[in-house]
RNA sequence: GGGCGCAUAGCUCAGAUGGUUAGAGCACUACGUUGACAUCGUAGGGGUCAAUGGUUCGAAUCCGUUUGCGCCCACCA
């Protein structure tokens, strides 16, 4: 009947063992034909080329706890899992993987290296599966889904037709970002800024027709071949009469206008700006306005063109140098200063972009945009930190029309066809066998693939059937949350709502929870590539899946980023300590071996359903009021994602309040001959019973398996009820009462150890006070505190005067004989700092109360509280120095 | 250049709408181990709440300025 359980929990076989049964009894899964709420999740697809890092743990650890609170809270609640085919960051994978085998992308050819992508899709793209299960997602893994399966490729095809038949989609000639590593073009959001040490270079341009010359100043002396102008201010007095006029190239030689434009700051550099419209978006503008001719020198490469001249094939940083150099002998730099400025890099390869004029395709922005703000701005959507929605505000009122087209192989080729014949152009939804103008049927599809971002802005309908009306969508569409790191706000969120407004008419989530982002010791983000990672795999091995949960939950508070303390082994990489995980590692283990003693002292026949109260002491009533707060509290913090909130309580609950006072107090009765049959026994198990389905969203392993050994309990926990808060179980007096009785405890155990007295001594304590509750009570527990702090207790009288160390606890003196103690004069010291603390209180509060001001002003209420504190702090201070005086007559 | 956030104990962080002697965990000190747990228990030391000015009867909390750190956006070449 008593069940005998191993010391320490031993997360590795259970972690193993439970998530195989999760799996093999379908729990994960979630149907449309529920008469639950629905309750959606959509995973934000982890890329397949990754690896579970620190952020996905924070992640999913989140939207794991939801789902799996809310599962138990009656929802029909679903987590759709999948990955991101990730174009870019894909395919430079593949393209080094084939370049240690001495090929290219170029010399395979592009079916063939497509297959090649396939091929590592389909051998590591589910590594980072198999690294979530780990953690213990609870996803339905059965609606598995990838961005480049066949139900998104046809959501994708959908999609970019609609908005191209919308004119929403177009094709231009346009300068974009190009990042010459991966020959392609990228978005806005796809280019970092980086700080960059480079240097300032002054050139001389003469005139054409006059003496002298106008001094320029660039960081890009290499672009001076496709200068179509020369740029001033119209209000600068220096070159007033300059304009209109022409100049002459250094090196090459080609007459220039000089043109006048307010885009020049006069007080950069000399006040005279070259314009070079193909190779800077400024002067892409300005050339725009003043019909300037473009000319290109930088190829797709990065590598000068044949425009270039002597410097055709020179890499342009070299051809930078080079030009320096030539302009040196020739005479016509001025100067060159060293410069900070902030270039564009590729934020999948870190190479510095290239703004590149080419034809790509471009989404329009501006309706989208203004639909989506207003969307946010009705409530439709709603961040959990305002802050975020004023960044994304800020960003759809500033948005530019997005370039979705790429020059990359692995993606979603562009659904436009031409026909070779005619040279009709049209997007068709499947692939066309003659052109529809001229019957022609030499049609071309386009070559380019779309933005990565395209399809998963499209996830959440893409995940539920969409564009079919499925059940699915029907059902969890809009899903109710989309939890998620800061950094692709922009990127994905904003897309998601613009493509569920555009293709549902509803927003796809109804909040959007940005979590802390995690870094380092020293304040650096997280990250590989700054070296500052952790693997949580590492962690989950040595402390457990659950306890990297619980910390994790614990450390996310309102959005704040947060230091992740790690201690490594002297002088390596491995990890020594994650405090955090280990205090969480340690909850784990006080859960399990209070439940060990539990199951050993109890039988499992005892009824925990009907709760005897007829029977039940103040403290009993008590842990079950504390208990029903947790559940409040919990769910509280469900509603309002402050995971941080729940985890505190949960473990605050358990460990101070039950372990540390309930369990203590009650272990005499549970031990004794009878003591299993009692309400106490009854009590231990309900808390328990209650308590691991209140912490199963957080630490869903070591729940599952208390679960399955706690008596009458039934199946997966998975499955049982989440403890709901009830007025029943509220117990406002008793939690008084037993504030009480565990404080006058406190104050005993103060003054035994402060009296040096050994811990297993029984002590004889006075208590003495006016107040006829607090003596109610102390006799009535008089039995609970000599269990807890070793001491039997005397009621004496008010005026009682032995020689005694006294611990005020409010108005209430507790007296320790002086008899017992050895080290006095250091009790008397300690004594007289608290009695001049007290003092001081009193001070301050005889000032506050009269002050007339603060009478006319504060509110009735404080006013009282205040004075009831003064009187208080008064009786303790007179207690206290009467005390001192006794001790040391 | 614009915007946002942060600064509280040695470390990591809590501290709606201003009103307790400013809290917790880790670390530290002392004591404690045959009966749930040393991955533990009990008690304790430790902070002029970054600086400065202001609003207020009253400020860690509100406002201004400064300093330091982090992040986002941006076409000063």
């Amino acid at each position: 009947m008593n069940i005998e359980l191993e010391k320490n929990y031993n997360y590795k076989e259970a972690e193993k063992k439970w998530y195989e049964y999760w799996i093999s009894n379908k729990l994960f899964s979630a149907t449309s034909n529920s008469n639950k709420p629905p309750f959606a999740i959509v995973i934000p697809p982890p890329n397949v080329t990754g690896e579970l890092h620190m952020g996905h743990a924070m992640d999913h650890t989140l939207q794991d706890i939801i789902i799996r609170g809310r599962r138990m809270m009656g929802f029909e609640a679903v987590w759709i899992p999948g990955t991101d085919h990730a174009g870019i960051a894909t395919q430079k994978k593949v393209e080094d993987k084939i370049r240690k085998e001495g090929q290219t992308r170029y010399t395979l050819g592009r079916d063939e290296f497509i297959k090649k992508v396939w091929e590592w899709k389909n051998q590591y793209g589910s590594q980072i599966i198999e690294q979530c299960k780990r953690l213990g997602d609870s996803c339905d893994w059965d609606r598995l889904r990838f961005t480049m399966d066949e139900g998104c490729s046809r959501a994708v095809k959908e999609a970019f037709y609609r908005l191209y038949k919308k004119g929403i989609i177009y094709k231009g000639r346009r300068l974009i970002n190009w990042c010459p590593r991966c020959r392609t073009a990228l978005s806005d959001l796809e280019v970092n800024h980086k700080n960059s040490k480079s240097k300032l270079y002054y050139l001389k341009y003469n005139f054409k027709d006059q003496e002298g010359c106008i001094t320029i100043a660039t960081t890009r002396p290499e672009t001076i071949l496709a200068d179509s102008a020369i740029c001033v201010h119209p209000e600068d007095e220096r070159y007033k009469n300059v304009v209109g006029k022409e100049v002459i190239i250094p090196i090459a030689n080609r007459a220039i206008p000089v043109i006048a434009d307010d885009v020049v700051e006069r007080d950069f550099g000399t006040g005279a700006l070259k314009i070079t419209p193909a190779h800077d978006p400024t002067d892409y503008e300005v050339g725009k306005r003043h019909n300037l001719p473009t000319y290109i020198v930088i190829d797709e490469k990065g590598c000068m063109n044949d425009e270039a001249g002597v410097y055709a094939g020179l890499d342009r940083f070299e051809c930078r140098e080079k030009i320096a150099e030539d302009l040196e002998k020739a005479g016509l730099m001025e100067k060159v200063e060293d410069y900070t400025n902030a270039v564009g890099v590729c934020y999948r390869c870190d190479t510095v972009t290239e703004p590149y004029l080419s034809w790509q395709w471009f989404a329009k922005m501006d309706d989208l945009a203004k639909k989506a703000l207003e969307a946010e701005k009705e409530g439709k959507v709603k961040f959990t930190h305002p802050r975020y929605a004023n960044t994304y505000r800020t960003w759809l009122e500033n948005i530019k029309d997005w370039c979705i087209s790429r020059q990359l192989w692995w993606g979603h080729r562009i659904p436009v066809w031409t026909c070779e014949d005619c040279g009709h152009v049209d997007s068709y939804l499947e692939e066309p066998t003659k052109c529809p103008k001229c019957s022609g049927e030499h049609l071309k599809q386009e070559d380019d693939v779309l933005d990565t971002w395209f399809s998963s802005g499209l996830w959440p309908l893409e995940t539920l059937g969409w564009p079919d009306k499925t059940k699915d969508l029907e059902f969890f569409y809009p899903t109710k949350v989309l939890i998620t790191a800061r950094d692709i706000i922009f990127l994905w969120v904003a897309r998601m709502i613009m493509f569920g407004l555009e293709f549902e008419g509803k927003v796809p989530f109804e909040d959007v929870h940005v979590h802390a982002t995690l870094m380092d010791k020293s304040g650096k983000r997280m990250s590989k590539s700054l070296g500052t990672g952790i693997d949580p795999l590492v962690l989950i091995d040595k402390y457990g899946a659950d306890a990297l949960r619980f910390a994790l939950a614990q450390m996310t508070g309102q959005g704040q980023d947060i230091k992740f303390p790690v201690d490594y082994k002297k002088g390596t990489k491995e990890i020594e300590r994650a405090e955090r995980v280990e205090t969480a590692r340690n909850f784990a283990n006080k859960v399990w071996n209070a439940t060990r003693f539990c199951l050993s002292n109890i039988p499992s026949d005892i009824k925990i359903k009907e709760l005897d109260f007829s029977a039940m002491t103040d403290l009993d009533k008590w842990i079950l009021s504390r208990l029903n707060k947790a559940c409040m509290t919990t769910k509280k913090a469900y509603d309002t994602y402050s995971f941080d909130v729940m985890a505190d309580e949960l473990l605050e609950f358990f460990w101070y309040d039950f372990c540390d006072k309930y369990i203590e107090t009650v272990k005499p009765i549970i031990t004794s001959e009878n003591g299993s049959q009692t309400v106490q026994a009854q009590i231990l198990l309900y808390v328990l019973n209650s308590f691991v389905r209140l912490l199963h969203p957080i630490m869903p392993f070591i729940t599952e398996e208390l679960w399955h050994l706690l008596p009458q309990t039934e199946g997966s926990i998975m499955k049982a009820d989440y403890p709901q808060y009830d007025e029943k179980f509220n117990f406002a007096n008793e939690e008084k009462i037993a504030e009480i009785v565990f404080e006058t405890v406190r104050g005993i155990r103060s003054l035994r150890s402060d009296a040096g007295i050994a811990p297993k001594k029984i002590v004889k304590i006075n208590v003495s006070t006016k107040d006829e509750n607090y003596l109610e009570v102390v006799k009535k527990y008089a039995d609970t505190i000599k269990i807890l702090a070793g001491a039997e207790i005397i009621i004496s009288s008010e005026d009682n005067v032995t020689k005694a160390l006294v611990y005020m606890y409010g108005v209430n003196q507790i007296l320790l004989s002086a008899e017992e103690i050895d080290n006095l004069e250091k009790q008397i010291a300690d004594m007289e700092r608290e009695a001049s603390k007290i003092a001081k209180l009193v001070e301050s509060l005889n000032k506050k109360l009269s002050n007339k001001a603060f009478i006319e002003n504060a509110d009735q209420n404080i006013i009282e509280n205040e004075k009831a504190r003064l009187a208080e702090a008064q009786v303790k201070e007179s207690k206290l120095t009467e005390q001192i005086k006794i001790l040391k007559s």
